[in-house]
DNA sequence: TACTGGATTCACT
DNA sequence: GTGAATCCAGTAA
């Protein structure tokens, strides 16, 4: 794979562990596999998220063209951007690049807090099947059109891994690519990522 | 204003 | 593996 740049954390503020918005400033592939292991928190739910995928603005992105609904990811980094789609789902991303434009949809979790309330949620008691999905994840979170264009760090919170620094380059972590420009990355053996297909 | 198709999931075969 | 569920953003007219 190609060789992607390291983000300069520093170790000292390390164990605090916020990210902070410019941690989403960044190259968009980046951030989507800087991202594997992190913590996100939304209100009493955590999880830890073992897959993702980055989106610019190749053919399958929203923002290929510049619309209402993709203009946040033309137009902020560290937002949350929600859409609802199949008249059923939502799905949760976040916003990347300070001069460019994309976002990393979260595509699965492994719960680690809040276990009962996202069965409650999904209606589910497999715990494998309450966050293995970006619909899924979004569900089980209570994620709605509610968070879209509000900033990481007050109703939605990522922590930083505690057992390695984001370390872009990571054994443990997978990629697929589903298109030239279209990267997935996932926690190799885990097995809380979702079955995705390829298109 | 009307139509089209979708960054998905689940039940069923 | 296949099809249904179902709402909305985007687009064409």
């Amino acid at each position: 794979m190609e060789r992607l740049p390291r983000y300069a954390f520093p170790i000292a503020d390390y164990e605090m562990v916020y990210l902070k918005r410019d941690f989403f400033a960044r190259d968009t592939v980046t951030v989507a596999q800087d991202l594997i292991g992190t913590t996100v928190i939304v209100g009493n739910c955590a999880g830890k998220i073992v897959e993702t995928e980055a989106y610019r603005t190749d053919a399958a992105s929203h923002a290929a063209k510049l619309t209402e609904r993709s203009r946040l990811m033309y137009e902020t980094y560290g937002c949350c951007y929600v859409y609802f789609t199949y008249g059923l789902h939502y799905c949760f991303n976040i916003t990347t690049e300070r001069a460019g434009v994309g976002a990393v949809l979260i595509r699965a979790v492994e719960p680690l807090r809040g276990i009962a309330e996202m069965m409650a949620r999904r209606s589910v008691e497999d715990v494998k099947k309450l966050a293995s999905g970006p619909a899924r994840f979004a569900q089980a979170f209570g994620i709605d059109k509610q968070l879209n264009g509000k900033p990481i760090g007050r109703d939605v919170k990522i922590r930083q891994r505690k057992e390695t620094p984001p370390i872009s380059a990571s054994s443990r972590i997978g990629i697929s690519r589903a298109t030239d420009l279209e990267w997935r990355f996932y926690e190799t053996g885990n097995p809380f990522v979702s079955r995705f297909k390829a298109r």
